[in-house]
RNA sequence: ACCCGGGUGGCGGAACAGGUAGACGCGCAGGACUUAAAAUCCUGUUGCCCGAAACGGCAGUACGGGUUCGAUUCCCGUCCCGGGUACCA
């Protein structure tokens, strides 16, 4: 009986859907395991390889976790709000449910052609009304919430109302606006509208002003990555900043616990590091300069920062271009200066300003006074320093800080040498370890200790404080687009002013208007600000950003059809985190930050019983594409060549094309092209050669399929090809994985091909998921082979079933035990690829041994149902099982079988291998000497010398001394 | 620029806690079976040197240093590639 893939998979996908095999309860005795996948973002262009790495090895884990005995959580669902979709829509017309719909669907049959254990009643699309309800939903409780720094909690913005009444702001200083101070009769003489405007200012989802990317030819805002040098990507409009109404969550509130929560959870070092210095709280002071020739009682200049100890050191003041104070301190003379420099600003993303090495700045005009010495201080305005970040002004220490002392070098401004030896006038040097001078009071502390000084002479003089700062910012909730959740958000008085009142919940969801245009609406705002019927009721017209639907999404799967809550207390409380989540390094700090937020949030409001959604985390490398290039050939002279070789393209092997500008590569072309136009008498003067991406579907490993080739293309139909011994070789360029370039190869001509089986295996063996690797379709084969020499061990081409009853020898038992122990170790620690190649030595062993035995390859199916589950449960059916290979026990190794009691020791001179010896585990350094000392190859290394000492590592290896 | 990750044969990778570098697979070369092909099987495959052979030598994990009896693994510095940098998802 031959292997066949296509009808084994099709079979049992039928039969696992038609049993519901994979759907999951909320009440099971075994204990939970919830495992999941980053939902997609379903695009228009499908899946590709990259798609499923996370998806293969969150299924292989799911169904190991079942076998050994867990309820298993195991769902899937879609992000599917998006920028894509709409910008389709704004280009073909196609509204994006439809579009969304159909990407959809597509998806699924890419996936389920793969096998995924996936529970799909429980699927979920973030775009879905009945979705998009409770996210609307969680919004309102965010709205409906601030953030008690006392209690260190979310509560209910009544409880601050009833304190405000009762003692005014006094113990809950305004987050939105520290300077507010109010007492409660004050607070009861405010009108509505006032107390409503306070109000904003504490909750958690709150209205302010930002500045976005606008570009006025295309009338809407623009992501960073769609601006390219001050212009926008599509069509190379010009983009400025500009200020917008928008929403923010206040995620800042939560900084502190998104630190401390990353100690509860297992996720790489790496990504611990990345959020925390996403979040990157430091702490230092804000001082304030007061400014030359402003007058008294006007706004003085605050800076933060984290080295009060270097007040002494400073040369210059910086401010960011956006700073309030710059238009007010300008002097005359350099308000030209300061005018054309912000224009440059303005046409600037940050990205630029953040990336460009290149310094600039200009000077002010205007002069900080020094609080202790009375210098005068120059103010600079420079695009290094960011508006968002502390106050948007710094004080320059140009020995101490590089960029400061970089900005000083290029503008040739002063530097004060506070730190004696440790500056050594070529570069800054941060430490904190210098003993201090031309410091005044702090001369002589260690600069470590000085700041605590620093900072008790700033505060008692009134000019300075503590602060603790933070980089993050609060998060933009807010989108000007159509193809999003609509805020449940009505705005009395006027639109976008006055005051948010929130839907009733009975109003949710709140759904999008159909719109038969999705071009931006008037002044900035979105697609909805088009549409009478929204405008009338004076809804809000912003809608909500991509990763508000996946900031709670894991919470749905685990009750998905409730429709009185967005996830019942006893389903949360029953599958509690993620125990596995898996997804790209990419959402490192947008969306796993948001969402562990969005957790935290829930829970102190009650709502859920734990306040980190994930308990571990394992981060998906990518995929890059493996390109392939065919090399063609721009010829000219005589003859007409030029002519001819444009309608009969001619291309050359990749080893011809290497050969460029030799005399022999211009022979060997001349020869060919003489012989392919059929005209001795062609002279090549020219001969350039150009390389052309060329669909990797249609060249097997390196060499292209020709005939498959002038078929691709019409105008390549009669292509001719200089070869290299008979085969065209094609080029390699390791790139990401894209249309564009040809790369992209789908899942489902790989299953079709070869199966779902050895596609997951193949996945899998390429390398450790969290790697990036070019992905390569001719290794495939292998895995191929693997899979069909594993059948072989149950049939044969002649003879059909072979497998036997007999009982199994030692040595076979041994060998799948040693194969059990590697392969359950494997995917405990998600080696996955190991996982495969310890199969891979298991069966070539067995096979070897000519090993058939029922006994031993029942334990081998099971052990390999994670990674080829169709192929296990046909197999396990045929050797008798009448119930599925999904819930059989996994195999429980004997360790008996697996205790060696010598091993082959490395012998090392010097940390040099030099030879092996057979030495029992169980002996002493004594005997271990004595034999090593006795071993003739060890004596000849020695040459006569006696060994300084013998390192005898247990189980691991000997080391000689000499 | 900043933060994080990575760099090992022709290729993907292995080496799990500092202990035999190159498991497993691809590719390639040679061979067996076959009229032939496919499939399958066997042998070899880091480089260089010596040699009839070797279980012979030297070098070798991006590069330069260091720690150690011993470093792909730890430390310092450099280069290159990938991800992120707040409205791509």
């Amino acid at each position: 009986m031959e292997y066949n893939f296509g009808d084994i998979e099709k079979k049992w996908q039928r039969l696992w859907t038609e049993q519901g095999i994979y759907r999951v309860s909320n009440n099971a005795s075994r204990p939970k395991y919830y495992v999941l996948d980053m939902f997609p973002y379903p695009s228009g262009a499908g899946l590709h390889v990259g798609h499923p790495l996370g998806y293969i090895a969150s299924d292989i884990f799911a169904r190991y976790k079942r076998l050994k005995g867990f309820n298993v959580l195991h769902p899937m669902g879609y992000d599917a709000f998006g920028l894509p979709a709409e910008q389709y829509a704004i280009d073909h017309g196609i509204h994006p449910a439809i579009s969304t719909d159909n990407n959809i669907a597509n998806f699924r049959r890419q996936m389920d052609n793969i096998g995924f254990a996936y529970d799909w009643t429980r699927e979920v699309r973030t775009s879905d009304p009945g979705y998009y309800k409770w996210t609307q939903w969680i919004f309102l409780q965010l709205f409906d919430s601030f953030y008690d720094k006392r209690e260190n909690k979310a509560m209910p913005i009544e409880a601050l109302v009833r304190n405000f009444e009762k003692d005014g702001n006094a113990h809950h200083p305004c987050p939105g606006d520290t300077a507010l101070r109010f007492t409660a009769a004050e607070w009861s003489a405010f009108d509505r509208l006032r107390q409503q405007d306070i109000l904003m200012h504490y909750r958690l989802a709150y209205c302010g002003y930002g500045e976005v990317n606008w570009c006025e030819a295309l009338g809407t805002v623009l992501a960073n990555d769609e601006v390219i040098n001050g212009v926008s990507e599509r069509g190379g409009f010009p983009v400025v900043k500009k200020k917008l109404r928008q929403w923010y969550l206040r995620i800042t509130d939560y900084a502190d616990r998104l630190l401390e929560g990353l100690e509860t959870v297992d996720f790489s070092d790496a990504m611990k590091e990345m959020q925390t210095n996403w979040i990157g709280k430091s702490f230092g002071a804000e001082i304030d300069f007061d400014i030359f020739g402003q007058p008294a009682g006007s706004a003085k200049l605050r800076v933060y920062t984290t080295r009060p100890d270097t007040l002494f050191g400073v040369d210059f003041m910086v401010i960011a271009p956006e700073h309030e104070l710059l238009q007010t301190i300008t002097s005359a003379e350099q308000r030209p200066a300061v005018d054309e420099y912000l224009t440059y600003v303005k046409s600037r993303s940050e990205r630029e300003r953040m990336a460009e090495k290149k310094i600039t700045g200009c000077f002010t005009g205007a002069f900080a006074i020094h609080p202790f010495s009375g210098l005068h201080i120059p103010i600079w305005t420079s695009e290094y320093v960011l508006a968002g970040y502390g106050t948007g002004a710094i004080m320059a220490v140009p020995c101490g800080d590089q960029r400061d002392f970089t900005f000083a070098r290029y503008f040739d401004l002063p530097v004060t040498n506070i730190i004696g030896d440790h500056f050594n006038g070529l570069e800054a040097n941060p430490t904190k370890e210098a003993v201090l001078q031309n410091s005044s009071f702090l001369d002589g502390l260690v600069m470590k200790d000085a700041m605590v000084i620093a900072i008790k002479k700033l505060e008692d003089k009134g000019i300075g404080t503590r602060k603790v700062n933070y980089r993050m910012r609060d998060a933009a909730f807010s989108r000007q687009r159509y193809w999003g959740e609509p805020f449940p958000i009505v705005w009395t008085n006027s639109l976008g002013f006055g005051i948010a009142e929130a839907l009733p919940e009975t109003a949710l969801p709140l759904e999008l208007p159909h719109v038969e245009k999705y071009g931006p609406g008037p002044e900035g705002e979105g697609p909805l600000a088009n549409v009478p019927e929204w405008t009338a009721r004076h809804l809000e017209t912003n809608t909500m950003p991509g990763y508000a639907g996946s900031s709670w999404y894991f919470l749905r799967y685990m009750d998905p059809h409730n429709e009185d809550s967005f996830c019942s207390r006893a389903a949360s409380d029953y599958w509690g985190q993620v125990d596995l989540y898996i997804g790209g390094a990419e959402h490192a700090v947008g969306h796993l930050l948001y969402s562990r937020m969005w957790t935290k949030f829930l829970y102190d409001r009650g709502y859920i019983g734990h306040e980190e959604p994930y308990k571990r985390l394992i981060n998906q490398g990518m995929i890059q594409g493996s390109s392939r290039i065919v090399y063609r050939l721009e010829l000219d002279g005589s003859g007409n060549i030029d002519d001819l070789s444009k309608h009969t393209p001619v291309f050359v092997s990749a080893g011809v094309a290497a050969m460029q500008g030799s005399p022999e590569f211009h022979e060997l072309v001349s020869l060919a092209v003489r012989n392919i136009f059929s005209n001795a008498g062609i002279q090549l003067e020219s001969i350039n050669v150009s390389p052309l991406h060329v669909d990797v579907n249609i060249v097997d490993g390196v060499e292209l399929d020709i005939e498959a080739f002038k078929k691709w293309r019409t105008e390549y139909a009669d292509a001719e090809f200089i070869l290299e011994e008979d085969k065209y070789i094609c080029g390699v360029e390791v790139e990401k994985m894209s249309k564009r370039l040809y790369n992209v190869v789908n899942p489902n001509d790989l299953v079709a091909k070869y199966g779902a089986d050895t596609y997951r295996m193949y996945e899998m063996f390429l390398g450790p998921v969290e790697q990036s690797k070019p992905w390569d379709t001719k290794g495939i084969e292998g895995v191929y082979r693997f899979i069909r020499k594993l059948w072989r061990l149950f049939f044969d081409e002649t003879k059909g079933k072979v497998w036997k009853t007999d009982k199994a020898t030692e040595q076979e038992l041994k060998c799948i035990y040693r194969t059990i122990k590697k392969v359950e170790d494997a995917t405990e620690r998600f080696s996955f690829n190991t996982g495969v190649s310890a199969l891979m030595i298991g069966v070539n062993e067995l096979t070897d041994l000519k090993c058939h035995k029922k006994e031993v390859l029942d334990r081998l199916i099971v052990i390999l149902a994670p990674y080829a589950p169709h192929l296990a449960e046909e197999l396990w059916h045929l050797l008798g099982n009448t119930t599925s290979v999904l819930d059989a026990p996994f195999p429980v190794v004997e360790e008996k079988y697996l205790v060696e009691s010598a091993k082959n020791y490395p012998i090392a001179i010097n940390g040099k291998t030099r030879t092996e010896l057979n030495i029992a585990l169980d002996a002493t350094q004594q005997q271990v000497e004595e034999i090593v000392l006795a071993d003739d190859i060890v004596k000849k290394w020695l040459d006569g010398n006696t060994p300084k000492k013998v390192v005898y590592v247990k189980n691991k290896m000997i080391n000689v001394v000499v």
